[in-house]
DNA sequence: GTTCCAACGCAAGGATCTTGCGCCGAGGCC
DNA sequence: GGCCTCGGCGCAAGATCCTTGCGTTGGAAC
């Protein structure tokens, strides 16, 4: 599958501001809204676009403080893989999940209410997941920037 | 500014499908059309809802490839700061960034088509970064979970 | 008991979405 | 070169959806 400068461009839109009507998102890329309308469709059903989320705010909702954790299982058996990540998808407070490289089996980026309940999330959820070794948490001080993809460059005359 | 079992549902509805008609969302939360409406709409003003975003496929926009990298200045002076989080931010690659505590300083998430094309990021953008003195980076092997905020559990009755 | 106010539902006017249809232009094939 | 095919465009209309005004209601404060 193959994307042209209409294709990114509705994409780029998208990013930005995920609600955008139809007729502005036509207007905004130079096309008609019903071209539009089924570009986008496309899109969609080829899964380039997985889906819409609302950005809320964690701190107005009260999960100001965001915990980068590493962990490190006691073996890498495909079974215990298995098992902690599906332990860490029913965690509410683990806003991403990766399993890594190097050093540390995975990363967590972990949403609490404050230290305490950090101390609380590292004692009940996190140490209690099957097959933890090692854990090693650092507190994010600021967000710079936090997108969830980037959208290739948009070639003016392109394709 | 507190938020009642209908704002939650509201929240949460639209953190899974942001693209959600209002109807749609009134139906599922149990509201009327019209409460709905000016509920999101307060929910947005009062910045709860910072915005909404497409999800997009990463893997099909041709960037498969995801690198934690950990880095550490030459200084922690606010300016040095303030300088290498403006370069971050013009750098497309960079989805994520953190100012963090403990042994780095910042944490990355980059986005790159392959290893080739992050070599190429790591010497050019991320290498000739203001005031860089330390590196290291982990590749994602796999993903578990990748949300944005999570939503107060939702008390059945709860105000 | 009364008052007040926030928030609800209903209804309607206006905006918006989507599907059918005809058309155009690029590319493949004689 | 000429023709054919087909993907993709814009236009138009029926159906859907959004929002604002209005009357009402239920709970809290006095």
């Amino acid at each position: 599958m193959t994307y042209d400068r209409f294709d990114l461009a509705i994409m780029q839109a998208l990013q930005r501001d995920g609600r955008l009507s139809n007729q502005a998102l036509a207007e905004r890329v130079g096309l008609s809204p019903s071209a539009c309308s089924r570009r986008l469709d496309r899109l969609e059903t080829t899964g380039a676009i997985e889906g819409y989320s609302a950005r809320l705010s964690s701190q107005l909702l009260g999960y100001p403080v965001t915990v980068m954790v590493n962990i490190t299982l006691a073996g890498q058996s495909e079974k215990q893989l298995a098992e902690f990540e599906a332990a860490v998808r029913r965690c509410p407070n683990v806003l991403v999940c990766f399993l890594m490289s190097g050093e540390y089996d995975y990363i967590l980026r972990v949403a609490a209410r404050d230290l305490q309940d950090f101390e609380h999330i590292h004692k009940t959820a996190l140490s209690s997941l099957p097959h933890v070794a090692k854990m090693n948490s650092s507190f994010a001080l600021r967000k710079i920037t936090d997108r969830s993809a980037t959208v290739p460059p948009i070639a003016p005359g392109g394709l």
